[in-house]
DNA sequence: AAAATAGTTGACCGATTAGTCTAGTCCGCT
DNA sequence: AGCGGACTAGACTAATCGGTCAACTATTTT
């Protein structure tokens, strides 16, 4: 064992920026070593292509977001609040990037793996494998709503997977209209979805 | 006035078909012309650029599927069976072109805006705008809905927006999964999103 | 027939692309 | 002190990129 670097970290993160502001496609490797601060050189001996570069960085976020995921999502809150919760902390912190470059830039698991699907399987598995594991967060939630009697909901997954897909419909609208109030909008269509019984309703 | 040619519509069908297979990024503009049968002159003869032409592109092919679309949200057809039959639509298309292709290849509009949106203006706007006709179905469909006490919704145009991104939403999650049986759910997001009435429910 | 318009051709350009390779530097280990 | 593995440097390649251009052909108008 040798000297230890945080290169790799730093292409990760560089890589997701870039890849998140701009597109996989227009995404050059040298912009991410630029970036990371890298020659050509460590870029390869860290990844052996832009690809599995991607796919690693994505894993790293998936990561570095995983512990907020599961406070908002713990089940010491109540099943409904949670979506609540993590609507406004999407929203949240969209808005504060886009106080940054501008724009409100979506789910990047969404627009790299609706880029790349046709084309690269490496990518396109690891968002899969991803949405897999964070799926759970809305099963789980949809589940104890059920069987507290705030929603009729016998079949959870298939009831998260709807919900979900509705939320990355709104974030990818957000994103091309650059339009942060579309995500408002999420706990309604929520609501709507998940069929909240009126009485249990919780106010906005 | 001399000779007419058909190769301004062979290169804007060319673009769509091979942008919406795989990505705008990694359709080159001599992959469009190889397609199209045209030479690079041709090409920037008829179009400034990669961009004017997508931008042209998705024009035709709004006008090409708008009478599809009188004809699916036609006024004689019960309101909330409009949108059965266009999801209904919308599936068995992408069925017969995965029968082709390969693969469940979503909504070109979603796919390139979701793209370019921060980096391409001519292509985005292009997406907006087109998107703004195209909501005026389902804001139609909903106020016919409304007025006819099948449901609750004193702003269509919100409960159209909603619903507009749960579509998108279900079509993106079908291009990255490959997966045309996520559009059967559709309808039934759709009914939660709408707040369809019990009693007026339709039978799936 | 000739002029004018509409469309086609393909060579060419400089920039950029992902990826390779060799030579070297740095640093903890014994 | 010095070995050996971890990492960096950056020149290099072959291919491809979007876009330009001037010469050419085909068709209609006068």
């Amino acid at each position: 064992m040798a000297r230890v670097s945080d290169m790799k970290e730093r292409l990760t993160d560089a890589a997701l920026d870039l890849i998140w502001h701009n597109s996989y496609g227009t995404t050059s490797v040298d912009a991410i070593c630029e970036r990371a601060g890298a020659k050509k050189g460590s870029f390869y001996y860290f990844f052996k292509s832009k690809s599995q570069l991607t796919a690693a960085a994505l894993e790293a976020d998936w990561n570095k977001n995983k512990t907020k995921m599961d406070a908002l999502f713990s089940p010491t809150i109540p099943p409904l609040e949670r979506f609540d919760r993590y609507f406004d902390y999407v929203h949240d912190r969209l808005a504060e990037i886009q106080q940054v470059c501008g724009s409100i830039l979506g789910c990047p698991l969404l627009s790299i793996a609706t880029e790349v699907s046709t084309q690269d399987e490496v990518v396109r598995a690891t968002v899969d494998r991803i949405w897999d594991r964070k799926i759970n967060y809305f099963v789980s939630a949809i589940r104890d709503a059920h069987a507290q009697g705030l929603i009729e909901a016998p079949d959870p997954e298939a009831k998260a997977r709807a919900l979900f897909a509705c939320y990355h419909g709104t974030l990818a609208q957000a994103r091309i209209q650059n339009d942060v109030d579309l995500i408002c909008g999420l706990k309604q269509v929520a609501r709507d979805v998940l069929g909240v019984k009126p009485a249990h309703a919780m106010s906005s």
